[in-house]
DNA sequence: ACCAAGTTTCGATTTATTTCGAATTAATTG
DNA sequence: CAATTAATTCGAAATAAATCGAAACTTGGT
């Protein structure tokens, strides 16, 4: 492995677990303490991280690196790749797909990084940020920003969708909180989703095992 | 085989395997370590790979983690935050504000965090992960993410503008390029720009003292 | 076909970087 | 304060890179 290559990836293990340890690294890596120190040293004097002892911390900036998302980021985590790598293989090269919000989607998002042409059309912010940097093209919808939430709702959403259309629609939801129950921005959402799966050719729903998928079609599934 | 031939091939590889070796290379081409050295030393200056000891990897994407960016947002610093500062005095609790993309804008929408009420419409998807988590209400035009930016563009940014409309436009165009000159990045931010001035009721051109504002001003400002 | 100029490739040596273990020093926790 | 855990330092071994002169190959002209 090279160096620069196990410093990305700590890099992003970053992201996605929110934290990394020192010994955690070296046992991934196959590699000694030392080696990771130094990693973690270099890219905390590139400004990448934060160092901390035993490990490091992403920079604490903007709400991308929100503590419950990325709790629930990393909850089920495993399925989500499993439920990612089986999206990317339905999708061919040249393809419109739409993705909603979610961290299942942005699961499926971060694995078709790779592909060279691919238009991905979504109304989570954090999926473009995903997807930036890649040669994927990436539309968003416009909309109202959800509070305490990555996802774009409302008019402007639903009437954005209505001037595209796509080949794959994933539509992802993890099914509802049953705290909060039935609340205005489920039925946006709702709205979002139907909006969506009237844009797409064919719509995909990858619920993972654990989703309460009973309410949720009940009231709102398009 | 020849040697151009042979670089496009590692770049190929490297855009498939995610990484490539030296060694890797040397055996696959049957040429020698040193040649393989050349060739990437020869990509690398010509900024198509990043190489790294042993071996070469891709340009490290994803905007959020681009060198220049951070550089230009530092760059003016302390003009920024003054202008951020000028502008929110300008500002109403209740009103509508519309804010372009750019590091300027960047700034002011960190400044408008503490407010308790107020919309901000934007085509800058880091102004909105700036304000995510406040209690400002963020409005995203849709549009298609430019690479390397975070600007939305295109049609449908322009009209999900005409559907709207608001009390104050901050336009801090940093002013262009000069390297890369007039593209179409540019024609289409203008007509995003032409929008929001169209959706506004007053225009504010806050520009930082540096930029290059007579190109701008001849060949697009709205 | 032939030659000469220029490029590409190469091997051997020198130089630099990376990685690591062991011992020392510093920090955290109870 | 004592015990535990992590970090730093130092030198050594392995690995990779840069240098340089020579050989092989292209190219363009006669």
């Amino acid at each position: 492995m090279l160096s620069e290559e196990r410093r990305r990836n700590i890099l992003e293990l970053l992201q996605t677990e929110g934290r990394v340890l020192v010994g955690g690294l070296s046992k991934r890596f196959r590699t000694s303490l030392i080696t990771i120190r130094k990693d973690l040293e270099f890219l905390h004097r590139q400004g990448q991280l934060e160092r901390t002892h035993g490990g490091a911390l992403p920079l604490r900036t903007g709400a991308l690196h929100d503590r419950s998302l990325q709790e629930k980021e990393r909850l089920h985590r495993h399925e989500k790749l499993r439920i990612a790598a089986a999206a990317v293989r339905m999708i061919r090269p040249g393809q419109v797909i739409i993705l909603d919000s979610g961290t299942t989607t942005t699961a499926i998002a971060r694995a078709c990084r790779q592909f060279r042409s691919l238009t991905i059309i979504t109304n989570a912010t954090n999926v473009a940020d995903e997807l930036s940097g890649t040669s994927v093209e990436v539309i968003l919808t416009g909309g109202t920003l959800r509070k305490n939430s990555f996802s774009l709702v409302g008019p402007l959403a639903e009437e954005s969708l209505r001037r595209l259309s796509a080949d794959l629609l994933f539509l992802a939801v993890d099914g509802f909180d049953v705290r909060y129950g039935l609340t205005t921005p489920n039925l946006l959402e709702a709205r979002v989703n139907r909006a969506m799966a009237e844009a797409a050719r064919r719509t995909i729903e990858p619920f993972p095992d654990h989703a309460d998928i009973r309410g949720a079609r009940n009231h709102y599934r398009p």
